[in-house]
DNA sequence: TGTTATCTACCAACTAGTAGATAGAATGTC
DNA sequence: GACATTCTATCTACTAGTTGGTAGATAACA
C-alpha cells in the first residue's frame, strides 16, 4: 500500500542525509535533492512540508539506526575491543563512501541556525552517543579491559570528539588522520 | 590617512568572524553584517568584493593571530603546563564571549561548499595548529613534562579534536563539557 | 470515488553582486 | 593661497538567480 510512497520518502531522506553530511544543513536546498532524484521540488514538499521536517527526519532516523545498532545481538555479544572497533567503523564509513563528516559534528556547527525541533533532536543524538560511550567505557574499565584516568563520562567526550574531529580534519587535509586518531585512542585506553 | 577606512575594514572582519563562528560560512549574509554595523551592503562589497574575499581575510587574520601568539615572549617563556592551559584558553574564549565554535571546526564542516582559496587557507590553519601542538607535545615529552603513548603527531590530533569537539558539544548540550574535556586531556598527558 | 502522489506554475523574500551618484579628503598646479 | 583634479569611502538603486514554500491541476491507485 505504501510501497512506492515509502520508497520516495526514503530516497528523499537518503539524499537529504547525504547532502547534509557533505555540505551542512545550510549548504543544500530542495532543488539539489530534486535534481539528484530526478523529481520536482514540490514532490519533496509533499513528503516534508518544510526543510525543518526533513532535517528532523534525518536526525531521528540516525538515532533509531544507532539504537538499533546497540541492540543487535551480534554487537551486544562482542568483546570490548572488537565492539570499540565496530563503533569506530560507523564513523569510518562516512569517510569511505563520500567525503562526509558525521551527523553529530555537522549538526553541532550549524546548531544556532537550526529550527528548535532540530536543535532538540540534535541534543538527543549527542546525548545518546555520549551516554552509550560513557557506559561502555565504564563497564570496560570495571571488567579490566580498558584503562584510563578520571571518570568515564569525561573520557567518553574525548573518544567522541576524536571521532568527530578526526573525520573533519581527515577530509580537510586529505590525509589518513582518522585512522591514526582512532589508533591513538586505542593506545590511550590500554596504557 | 587610512584611519577611518581601516577601521571599517577591521569592523567588517570582526563582524564577519563573529557570524562565521556562530552560524558557519553559509549561515550569514552581507545583509547581516550591514545590519550589525549600521552600514550598507555595498560598503562591504567595496572592502571585500566577494564573500570569499571576506572569508579568506577572516582565516588569514586568525592564522596571523595564532602565529603572533606563538611568538609572544610571555608565551614562549612559559612552562609546559602553563602554556597548555594558555592554549586551552584560546578555545575557551569562544565559549565565554559568544555561543561560538572555533574557526577550524566551523570551516571544516563547511569545507566542501567553500571556494578554493578558502579551502587552501583552511588547510593552512589546521596544519598550523597541528604542527604547533605536535612540536609542543614532542618537546614536552622529551623534557619529561608530558607522558603519552605513540607518536606526538597522533596525540596532537587527539588534543585538537577534543578542543574542537568539546566546544561544539558544550554549545549543543549547554553543559560544561569543554572544561571537563580539557581537564581529561591534562590527566591523559600526566598518567 | 476518494485517496495518494506527483506534476506545472507560481510567489515573496533573500542571495551575492553591480552601476553609478555623491561627499569629503588628499594632492597637484598655477 | 586658490583652484582643479583625483582618490577614498560611502551611499541609493538595481539585477539575476536562488531560496523555501504554496495553489491547483492531474494522474495513479485502492
Amino acid at each position: 500500500m505504501r510501497r512506492l510512497t515509502d520508497n520516495t520518502r526514503t530516497k528523499i531522506i537518503d539524499a537529504g542525509e547525504k547532502l547534509l553530511l557533505k555540505n551542512g544543513f545550510n549548504g543544500f536546498s530542495y532543488a539539489d535533492i530534486a535534481l539528484a532524484l530526478g523529481i520536482k521540488k514540490s514532490s519533496i514538499h509533499y513528503h516534508f512540508p518544510s526543510k525543518a521536517d526533513l532535517g528532523l527526519a534525518v536526525i531521528q532516523r540516525a538515532r533509531q539506526r544507532f539504537s538499533g545498532w546497540c541492540e543487535r545481538r551480534e554487537i551486544a555479544a562482542m568483546a570490548d575491543w572488537d565492539k570499540l572497533d565496530r563503533f569506530f567503523e560507523i564513523y569510518r564509513h562516512y569517510l569511505t563512501k563520500s567525503e562526509s563528516v558525521c551527523l553529530s559534528g555537522a549538526m553541532q556547527t550549524d546548531f544556532t541556525t537550526l529550527p528548535k525541533p532540530m536543535q532538540e533532536e540534535t541534543k538527543g543524538l549527542v546525548s545518546d552517543l555520549l551516554n552509550w560511550m560513557d557506559n561502555f567505557l565504564d563497564k570496560g574499565r570495571k571488567r579490566g579491559t580498558f584503562s584510563f584516568p578520571g571518570i568515564s563520562c569525561d573520557q567518553a567526550v574525548v573518544v567522541l570528539a576524536v571521532m568527530q574531529g578526526g573525520l573533519q580534519m581527515n577530509r580537510v587535509l586529505d590525509s589518513p588522520i582518522f585512522d591514526m586518531a582512532a589508533a591513538q585512542i586505542r593506545c590511550l585506553l590500554k596504557s
